[in-house]
DNA sequence: CACTTTATGGGAATGATTCCTATTATCGAC
DNA sequence: GTCGATAATAGGAATCATTCCCATAAAGTG
């Protein structure tokens, strides 16, 4: 059976959230990768080993439990990653050809002028800002 | 029939797509709007005279020509508006409860951080960047 | 006005995601 | 370790936004 980190067996357990087979080898998975995954590629990689309807299951209940983060890519198709309490804060990179999607990690400084732009721009808008989305899109070199 | 601005006339003819009734009330409707609009609600405001494969045609044969610009919303739903060389350059406040997206414009020191930080972030990803997406989340007045 | 090309309508097809239900696995208590 | 209550799985059906198809209609050209 996969391990995982005994951080995220807490957290599961808190959450009322059991850890089965596969949802330890989805999160194992989603460990091993640079950036967020589809269901579809998730599915691929258990060698469709999961059920896509358990492991689109699985994926929610990970998310609402806070373990994995989710992201509409700009083909329609969700992709998950590990939390960032977890990778740590970061942005993505993506690719507008084929939308494939890698991490980037923001230094301290760029984070704090970016959380200071977020607040600038949001002033006076009547929304209660819980957050900030920032992707740089480009064509990644498998596509060049 | 609708009014819609010569430039977009221009625009049209050299890209050799027609300006038919349908395409013209879209362009009014979207003009109209302080932020981007799903198909549905764009069918809504037409009073549902123009078909919805019709309207998902114009508009992305409307995008293809540089008209409008689509954004896919966390929702899982493409929202489309005015390309921002009619609207000028902006960003998006995104309710995380109901999705609704309106418009930020942000300052001309704004934005020059911004693409400061694009820069700096991608340096050395072997990605070609094209353009950044930058969206401030939040909860709108309405859900609140 | 006749012609060629592009757009429309509306219904069927697609594909990611969600839902449903009987069966099975997990976890805590004994 | 075993038992029982509860949550999870499998997998097939259902959903819903979006796309495709094609016969008909409208637009622009001369």
């Amino acid at each position: 059976m996969q391990h995982v980190e005994p951080s995220v067996e807490q957290r599961l357990a808190d959450e009322g959230v059991r850890l089965t087979s596969g949802r330890r080898e989805t999160i194992a998975i989603l460990a091993g990768m640079d950036g967020p995954r589809t269901a579809a590629e998730i599915h691929a990689a258990t060698a469709h080993t999961i059920p896509l309807s358990s492991l689109y299951r699985s994926l929610s209940v990970l998310t609402d439990a806070g373990i994995l983060a989710s992201h509409h890519g700009s083909d329609g198709v969700i992709r998950f990653e590990l939390a960032e309490w977890f990778t740590g804060h970061h942005h993505h990179l993506v690719c507008v050809s084929c939308g494939a999607v890698i991490d980037v990690t923001p230094t301290e400084e760029q984070e704090r002028t970016m959380t200071g732009l977020v607040e600038d721009m949001a002033a006076g808008s009547g929304f209660a800002v819980s957050g900030h989305r920032f992707e740089i899109e480009g064509i990644c070199s498998a596509c060049r």
